[in-house]
DNA sequence: CGCTAATGCGTATCATATACGCAAAGCGTA
DNA sequence: TACGCTTTGCGTATATGATACGCATTAGCG
């Protein structure tokens, strides 16, 4: 299988990049890449990453487990394959837009109902992406602030920041409905207000008391959401004005 | 084990809140709640949550793997134990402090230390604080904004944002230098130089060209996280002063 | 001086990842 | 067409890990 020696690299990032050899002599395959990879991620979002197993997947594809080690070199390469493959392509943008604000209000919500969808990618995304598809998403950020005065690692502070925005809020956002399904009594905000003694925790205990916690179902879920997002984006509109300037 | 019935809470939180039953009478406990839990911490440090299994917490301890479980309910359990105890106490200000920015780029700057130390925090913390030790964290956070106009939906808001910012930025930081230590030409800004073609991806190869991903041994490591923060206050500052005029 | 309750832990079971090697099955060539 | 190369599918085996269950040990208490 390591046909390129001295290079590191995951067998899966060789593959994305296309650098895979032609093959296409032998056996007709029964499985595909793109099967295996499609299969992973239906079973990730239905049952959450930890019900993804060698085993569960090659079931659900019909195969015996140790078939899946034909395409995939191991369980971390399935991962990096499932993270370059879920969240699809970004939107697209010119490379200098003339509305830094909007462009980038786009990606990050669309990169938002990624992270919704597939909550499982939150937790796999340790690594510092080297996939296409990643370095796709990443792409276009970038672009959003082309017409700005920042200078490039500016820019990339500035995307890094919304990127940790969009995926902490979607993090939270997808582990609080769990909870959600038992009795009313029993919701995050009923225990916070059970667990907040005013005497320990004023502030909290204040927070709870307004209401912070308690879910509003007349509000759409993401109303949350863009109004940080808003903050966020006013302190990067502070510093484009001040790039401006100088 | 189960004592209190109709009690849906995990093991852990009722023994964090000091809802656990008083005890005495039997054998003299060998290992202690504490001791495991420091234990626990220490090899996930040191090598790795993915290293943290209960068969190794054991060796380290001197203990047979099923002694674990007289104080720990299960992995689950042990892993809230110590998401309550790695951050330690948040560092402490008046309910109403006159200066907010200074106040929360404090609490922000430790929690980062926090994260930097302990980096398998981030991987754990997938659903909401609900032991005492994240609980007071957030509640100095919410403190840190007591003296501000803004509303406690508002306040919340800030403080989840600070939060994901930290934590996302803690995440990055900690997950590349175990890349850096091959030669330098493996390093990830070699690999992003070789990958990022210019005309698939014009953005992100300028920001390499740039030089936006070599290391630059001369600042410190939080310089750049301190900066994203300044952007970061810099639109709470703008949502501050619009809530004040209001 | 047993009685009781709590601890330490041996044994067993089950899930999971994966190394290894053989058998099945197309393709090219003689 | 038959042979053999190549690549796929997968059975078997192993190692690691979580954890249920039950028993023996031991410390306070009556």
């Amino acid at each position: 299988m390591p046909d390129d020696i001295g290079n590191e690299l995951p067998h899966a990032l060789n593959v994305l990049w296309g650098r895979a050899k032609p093959k296409g002599r032998g056996r007709t395959p029964a499985l595909s890449l793109e099967r295996i990879v499609a299969a992973a991620i239906a079973l990730a979002d239905e049952e959450g990453l930890a019900a993804l197993s060698m085993a569960r997947l090659a079931e659900r594809l019909g195969c015996a487990p140790m078939s899946l080690y034909r395409h995939v070199a191991g369980k971390d390469d399935l991962h990096l394959f499932m993270l370059a493959a879920a969240p699809g392509p970004p939107p697209e943008f010119d490379t200098a837009p003339a509305d830094w604000r909007g462009s980038l209000t786009r990606w990050a919500v669309e990169l938002f109902d990624v992270y919704l969808r597939h909550p499982w990618i939150a937790q796999l995304a340790n690594s510092p992406p080297m996939d296409p598809g990643q370095l796709a998403w990443l792409d276009a950020a970038l672009r959003s602030l082309g017409g700005t005065p920042l200078d490039p690692r500016a820019r990339f502070s500035v995307v890094m920041l919304v990127l940790h925005y969009v995926r902490g809020a979607a993090q939270l956002l997808t582990s609080i409905p769990a909870e959600r399904e038992e009795r009313a009594d029993e919701t995050y905000a009923a225990l916070l207000a059970e667990l907040a003694d005013p005497a320990r925790f004023p502030a909290l205990a204040r927070a709870v008391e307004a209401g912070v916690f308690t879910p509003r179902p007349e509000t759409a879920p993401d109303d949350d959401f863009r109004a940080g997002l808003d903050h966020l984006l006013n302190g990067v509109g502070v510093a484009i004005e001040r790039a401006a300037r100088a």
